[in-house]
RNA sequence: GCGGAUUUAGCUCAGUUGGUUAGAGCGCUGGUUUGUGGUACCAGAUGUCGUGAGUUCGAGUCUCAUAAUCCGCCCCA
């Protein structure tokens, strides 16, 4: 038998899952620094449930199973159980509702370069009962902004529009027939040239004048003040176009407020979203320097989010970063630094055999002191002991030898600056602190 | 679902028009006098050359089949 894993997924070497770990923490502190509250749902669900709602596309990727005489499915997304969740105890939630969940999900489709089968959603939603204030969607915004600049990572920006602008503009062209079609056509315009993009219009049946005004459309830029200042100038008497408007405006506003860099936050009127269920603001987010990793967080406004498990309306916000193919990618770019193989503050060394007790006593003081400390049981020379040091890449080495033993002190070696010194119990742990 | 490529040591790869004991770097193990590392130097181990068949006196190299992996498209995080 030949030990192996499966292609999509991933696993990770000690000083790489440290990083990762530590990703997920920051990303769940950053949320909860917001206000979300945390939700865990089971990774498997009736395949009923997970497959109400979706299109093909899902029920081509999901991973679907019998068990005895039931249908079993693995979760695809976060987002179908949390409106199952919604849907089941909207009587016991508070109102508007916060959640984040960061959990592995599941799709069948080919792996390729930062597509996997099983990876890591890091989502939060803000739900509420008919009516969700647009202000949320600026605090989205700004938990983006927070997550990505906490984690120290290249520069980034986060692209924002409204796809009412878009509705209310085809509307007014009157081809809102083909609103779903031109759509998913703008989401890939920078993806493929112009000629190509006008040629899939003229295939919808667009005439000449309609798909030149739709592509001077979405070509306005600028400055956000001033995309804002270009579209009111269009002067589009269209009631989605006009709630549209005022909502990115709202939003816009309302970030500068809440005090996020305006060179993080650009609006782009070419950002649709591929998922047809968002109605109002989008979000995706890239960074600069690397457009090629595609959007590493993706979101957007919805009107409602379980319809189809009951009939009252629960309009809602949230955005997903993909956590394993954002680490997936920085890894591959030499973006991340992986030191440490330990968790531990400082490795015991005990000479020989017979300094073991006085090792194993000073481990437990220091943990108790709530200090990570790690013993060097196995028996070597002294160099091993050393390289062992080196390699799990823990700051400092605590010496255990008969010169300490008689003395009643520890000595205690910086790995980095190499210095050594011998310090009493207090001054050990005040140095490890 | 459609298309393209790759497969040689643990990893990344080299291997000339088929020719005898298949190589490098990194990593690994040991050593440079046995209480002081990360650098340097020395020594060493490791391969059914993806699998199966064929052509040939002879195949890592050519042909066919098959599998696995990777990369695009679609869709998405």
């Amino acid at each position: 038998m030949t030990a192996r894993t499966l292609q999509g997924f991933m696993e990770l070497l000690p000083q790489e899952q440290i990083v990762f770990d530590h990703m997920k923490s920051v990303i769940a502190h950053t949320y909860e620094m917001f206000g979300f509250a945390p939700l865990d749902t089971p990774v498997l669900e009736l395949a009923d449930v997970l497959l109400s709602k979706s299109g093909g596309e899902t029920e081509k990727q999901i991973y679907e199973f019998k068990k005895g005489d039931t249908d079993l499915a693995m979760r695809f997304d976060l987002t179908v159980p949390l409106a199952k969740y919604v849907a089941l105890y909207n009587n016991d939630l508070t109102f508007p509702f916060k959640r984040y969940q960061i959990g592995k999900v599941y799709r069948g489709e080919r792996p390729q370069k930062g597509r996997f089968r099983e990876f890591y959603q890091c989502d939060i939603d803000i739900i509420d009962r008919d009516e969700l204030n647009i202000v949320y969607d600026a605090e989205v915004l700004a938990v983006i902004y927070t997550v990505f600049n906490k984690l120290n990572l290249p520069k980034f920006k986060i692209y924002i529009n409204n796809r009412k602008l878009l509705g209310g503009f085809l509307q007014s062209l009157d081809i809102a027939d083909k609103t779903v079609e031109v759509l998913r056509l703008v989401d890939k315009i920078k993806k493929i040239p112009e000629e190509a993009f006008l040629g899939e219009l003229s295939d919808l049946g667009l005439a000449e004048d309609k798909k030149q005004s739709l592509l001077k459309f979405i070509k306005i830029n600028g400055l956000n003040d001033e995309i804002i200042a270009k579209l009111e100038e269009l002067n589009i008497d269209n009631d989605s176009f006009v709630t549209g408007l005022a909502e990115l405006k709202t939003v816009i506003t309302q970030a500068q407020n809440l005090g996020l860099p305006a060179q993080n936050i650009q609006i782009d009127l070419s950002i649709t979203r591929g998922l047809d269920y968002y109605t109002g603001t989008v979000y995706e987010t890239f960074f600069d320097e690397y457009p090629q990793f595609g959007s590493v967080c993706s979101g957007g406004r919805y009107d409602n989010l379980s319809s189809v498990f009951m009939d009252k309306k629960f309009p809602g916000v949230g955005i997903s970063i993909g956590l394993t193919r954002l680490f997936d990618q920085l890894r591959a770019n030499n973006l991340l630094q992986f030191k440490e193989l330990t968790p531990s503050k400082a490795l015991i060394v005990p000479q020989d055999e017979s300094l073991i007790d006085a090792a194993v006593k000073l481990a437990g003081k220091l943990r108790n002191a709530d200090i990570a400390v790690d013993v060097m049981y196995r028996q070597c020379k002294f160099k091993k002991k050393m390289e062992y040091a080196n390699k799990i890449g823990v700051p400092y080495l605590v010496i255990i030898g008969e010169e300490e033993a008689k003395s009643g002190l520890f000595a205690c070696k910086d790995m980095i600056t190499g210095e050594q010194k011998a310090l009493n119990l207090d001054e050990l742990i005040e140095t490890l602190k």
